[in-house]
RNA sequence: GGGCCCGUGGUGCAGUGGUAGCACGCCGCCCUUGCAAGGCGGAGGUCCCGGGUUCAAUUCCCGGCGGGUCCA
């Protein structure tokens, strides 16, 4: 889409190492090689490592990251710890994808510092887009890999450029050959133009040895809303080194997954019996190495062969190895979902969560596929979790909830599984529509096609399950509302373009309660200050409310407060007279304000006791801080016992009786980053180059802008009022502290103190009592709809001797509610068998009724429904249905026993012949 | 965030603009040495909630709540 300038290639190092700008006969693209044909890239070229590692020695994953890592950190870039995989700093990703991902959009826009420049980081990444790939390519497709990434963040506007193209691959080279030893003419470099995430940048992409290892992009434009490009002001250089490809190259080995997890690899080709000997691998590796589309019906050629070549039954070959490719496939899988969960990506139906859920059913599939127990899926995970923990030591944080939330998952799946017996007849007597039925049960249920296809099966319904089924899926999706654009009210560009200011007193001291403050700006419901104690409501902390005294006394209540940009309005009830200039007495509404940092204070506590207690999966989810009580939010999967509930309770009123005096202070963003780590983060992301860093020490660290209390113990106690799940994988926590506690507190005891003494009863029996007297309500309930029908019973007896004569019949015209006498006429019938019955009720703006003929008289030849028929064409205006028995029918009329008598008459004299 | 599916006895589900049903489970009795099976009888439902249309809504329409699921 963008045209590539041969002029963004002419680069100084390729010249001076003799590289030429070819032509790549094969693929077409321009390339920097020596004398080559084509540019060295699978397909173009087939994988010529396997076997035959063009390094000095192999490398493990982790030896070929710290060698990275130490390599630049050599040449001046500073290690910076890898970020969680869950993207929460960014609204516009799910997961972390790059790594430059870490530093967008702040440090690549320029509003604040990088952590360091340059730097360097080793970053696990998490890609879908070639999800149904994995496996089939030996690992050269993965979900969740490692980028190393070393960037650097150059000031275009300033012209302070710490390096730029010619570095960037010259270190790239540096570290092939003289690191690794990797001979210099096994390198190309292949022309490219990168874009992603509004920015875009001329790349250069490494290829040694038929395998792309690395692609370094110079970032330096950003894609306007027209499509066109526009110069950004700073200039990044965006290396991503693929750990995982360097270390397969280093190896030589017939796949990837065996360098990537030595381990698990010889564990789960135990578990599978897979016995392909490894020069049977090379030669599907490299063969596939030159497919362009990796599907199985792809690669079954190229096994075939293999198999021919080595005297093997193709059959058997072509059996064992899609076994295989599952297995491979579990164990990239299995990896995504450990970092996922690590991060707080809890399975759900939604964001970051659904995507450990697809994860985990397209694990349970496989295992099904594949008649393996449960058991080993745990396996998976307990391996998984040994090759990984000393890498990655959060691990560790979750170990116990890891197999709680997989347990979890497989009772969903499993119940989901149950039901396609069921789900499959239903669909049958629906109307079967083959793969539109496929379709829609997998996209309301969530039912693999190939569980459908063999219970159709069973049902002699043959369906073929078609090779764009995922495709189809999203067809069905397609007509998805486009996101609106954001609304944004007049009133904020308009304060914007103000450029006003307003000092954040409530910073300087959240305790001041009055202070002074000039009158800046004003308008009919809202007044503007030079400073001010007013919090507006932000991160979840509700907005103060108080008094603006004028200079001549009078006062005016702010009923709301809320900041613009750099401005804080003060809305009014009514309209002042203050005028700008105006020096005026700020007096804020001091209880709710300070119940209302005792909350935010709390919260932080609490947020940390609930991770102490239940597991390092645990991140803020939303928050929200009133004066009577709080919530937060929470990634987790179930419901805390009761058990767990009280321990969080304990944890959070241990640390408030410590009295710890709780420490703010500012901090450029890269540092607090660097000493606290991500997890500061659990408001979402501050934006700005500094942020406001509130520590309880030795307890909790978050980025903050609230005011909070001096010292824990101002906050007397926490206490839990309620845990719920609000949705999959998010819990809610309310709560209340200090003076609201106590309050909440004294509602429980007096609410369950009235209940006790209606009851007179102990504390500690009134749960019995209770339940007691729900079960007599019930029986009581019972009875009485019991007694209705024996009362309708004993009603017949006396009625049965107040029958009118209509022509030649008894006949009985009753009005009562209907559903009484339905049953009326039920008991009725069992006595008489000659009779009429005509029952009416007014209902709404009708009538309701019903007719009942007795045994003898329909034998005769009387009939209900024909004398439906007769009141609806002369009485009412309405309708019914009807058998000879009974008929219930109704509509608009003039109905009273009179005119009911009139019909039954007309009714008998034309049926009198019968 | 959006789409789709679902909400009826304890459980699983039918069904319908006009007396709410089936299967399993449960209780009692019969048969049997006992168990299982079988036979007979019985208990058990605000048809998720609210509003609208209608003489009449469990059913049709709208909204909400809850559950499931897929996509981003």
């Amino acid at each position: 889409m963008y045209k590539i300038r041969d002029v963004e290639f002419s680069i100084e190092f390729m010249r001076e190492h003799g590289y030429k700008r070819i032509k790549c006969k094969s693929c077409g693209s321009y390339f920097w090689g020596f004398e080559e044909e084509n540019c060295g890239e699978a397909p173009c070229k087939l994988y010529t490592f396997i076997n035959n590692p063009p390094t000095r020695r192999r490398y493990s994953l982790r030896e070929m990251r710290n060698t990275f890592l130490k390599f630049f950190e050599k040449r001046g870039h500073e290690i910076i710890n890898p970020y969680p995989v869950v993207a929460r700093w960014r609204d516009d990703l799910l997961v972390t994808i790059a790594s430059i991902a870490d530093f967008q959009p702040y440090v690549t826009s320029g509003i604040s510092e990088p952590p360091a420049n340059p730097l360097v980081i080793s970053q696990p990444c998490l890609r879908f887009e070639d999800i149904d790939k994995v496996g089939f390519t030996s690992g050269r497709h993965l979900t969740i890999f490692e980028m190393g990434g070393a960037h650097v963040f150059n000031k275009k506007l300033e012209n302070k450029f710490i390096y730029w193209k010619n570095e960037t691959i010259a270190y790239h080279h540096e570290f092939a050959t003289r690191e690794l030893g990797i001979p210099e003419d096994l390198i190309t470099y292949k022309e490219h133009f990168w874009v992603g995430g509004g920015n875009a940048g001329p790349d250069v992409e490494g290829i040694i040895g038929g395998l792309e290892v690395s692609t370094l992009v110079f970032m330096m434009y950003k894609i306007n809303p027209d499509g066109s490009l526009s110069e950004t002001p700073i200039w990044t250089v965006d290396t991503g080194y693929g750990i995982e490809r360097w270390t397969w190259l280093s190896s030589g080995s017939p796949t990837a997954f065996e360098v990537i997890y030595p381990d698990v690899y010889k564990w789960i080709l135990k578990v599978g019996d897979i016995d392909i000997p490894n020069y049977v691998l090379k030669d599907i590796t490299i063969g596939i190495s030159s497919l362009h589309e990796f599907t199985w019906d792809t690669i079954k050629p190229v096994i075939d062969e293999v198999a021919v070549k080595h005297g093997y039954d193709h059959v058997s070959l072509e059996s064992e190895y899609s076994m295989y490719v599952d297995l491979m496939k579990s164990l990239d899988f299995s990896k995504s979902i450990l970092f996922l969960i690590k991060d707080g990506g809890i399975p759900s139906n939604v964001k970051e969560g659904y995507l450990t859920r697809m994860l985990i059913r397209k694990l349970f599939n496989i295992f099904e596929k594949r008649s393996l127990e449960y058991s080993v899926i745990e396996d998976l995970f307990y391996n998984q979790y040994n090759q990984w923990v000393s890498d990655y030591p959060e691990i560790k944080d979750i170990y116990n909830v890891l197999f709680d939330i997989i347990k979890f998952e497989y009772k969903k799946y499993l119940e989901i599984i149950k039901k396609v017996p069921q789900i499959v007849r239903s669909y049958i007597k629906k109307g079967w529509r083959d793969v539109d039925t496929l379709v829609e049960i997998y996209d309301s249920y969530g039912i693999p096609p190939e569980y459908v296809k063999k219970e159709a099966s069973k049902h002699g319904i043959k369906v073929g399950i078609p090779k764009n089924f995922t495709e189809l899926v999203s067809m069905r999706h397609l007509k998805q509302s486009v996101a609106v654009e954001e609304f944004r009210e007049p009133l904020e560009d308009k304060i914007k373009s103000m450029k006003l200011y307003t000092e954040k007193l409530y910073y300087i001291n959240p305790y001041w309660s009055e202070a002074n403050a000039r009158v800046i700006y004003k308008d009919k419901n809202y007044v503007i200050l030079d400073r001010t104690i007013f919090y507006p409501g932000e991160g979840g902390q509700k907005y103060d409310t108080g008094y603006i005294i004028s200079p001549d006394n009078r006062s005016y209540h702010v009923k709301k407060v809320e900041a613009i940009g750099d401005v804080i309005l003060h809305y009014l009830d009514e309209d002042s007279d203050l005028r700008v200039g105006d020096t005026v007495r700020l007096k804020i509404d001091w209880d709710r304000r300070y119940q209302l940092m005792k909350h935010h204070t709390a919260t932080h506590i609490l947020l940390s006791a609930i991770r102490k207690i239940l597991g390092g999966h645990i991140w803020q989810a939303g928050v929200e801080k009133e004066v009577d009580q709080a919530r937060l939010d929470v990634t987790h999967h179930r419901l805390p016992t009761l058990d767990e509930i009280k321990m969080i309770e304990y944890e959070a009123n241990k640390v408030i009786s410590k009295c710890i005096d709780v420490s703010i202070y500012t901090m450029e963003r890269g540092v607090a980053e660097k000493r606290f780590g991500p997890k500061i983060y659990q408001g979402g992301v501050v934006p700005g180059k500094y942020i406001r860093i509130v520590e309880i020490p030795g307890w909790d660290v978050e980025a903050c802008g609230g005011t909070h209390v001096k010292n824990t113990c101002e906050i007397q106690f926490i206490k839990i009022l309620n845990v719920e799940k609000i949705h999959d994988g998010v819990i809610r926590f309310t709560y209340a502290a200090g003076d609201s506690a106590v309050k909440h507190v004294w509602d429980y005891y007096e609410a369950v103190e009235r209940a006790r003494k209606s009851l007179s009863v102990s504390l500690e029996s009134m749960p019995e009592k209770v339940s007691e007297l729900v079960n007599n309500l019930e029986e009581l309930g019972d009875k009485i709809s019991k007694l209705i029908r024996e009362v309708q019973k004993y009603r017949v007896y006396k009625l049965i001797n107040e029958f009118e004569k209509c022509g030649p019949y008894n006949v009985l015209i009753l009005r009562d509610d209907i559903d009484n006498l339905i049953i009326l006429g039920e008991e009725l019938d069992k006595v008489s068998k000659e009779y009429i019955l005509v029952g009416y009720n007014k209902v709404g703006r009708g009538y309701n009724m019903i007719i009942r003929v007795g045994d003898n008289y329909m034998k005769k030849g009387v009939s209900a429904k024909d004398i439906m028929d007769y009141f609806i064409k002369y009485l009412i205006k309405g309708g019914g249905r009807g058998e000879d028995k009974y008929a219930r029918f109704g509509g608009v009329g003039d109905v009273n026993k009179r005119s009911i008598e009139e019909v039954l008459m007309k009714y008998a004299e034309e049926h009198r012949t019968e």
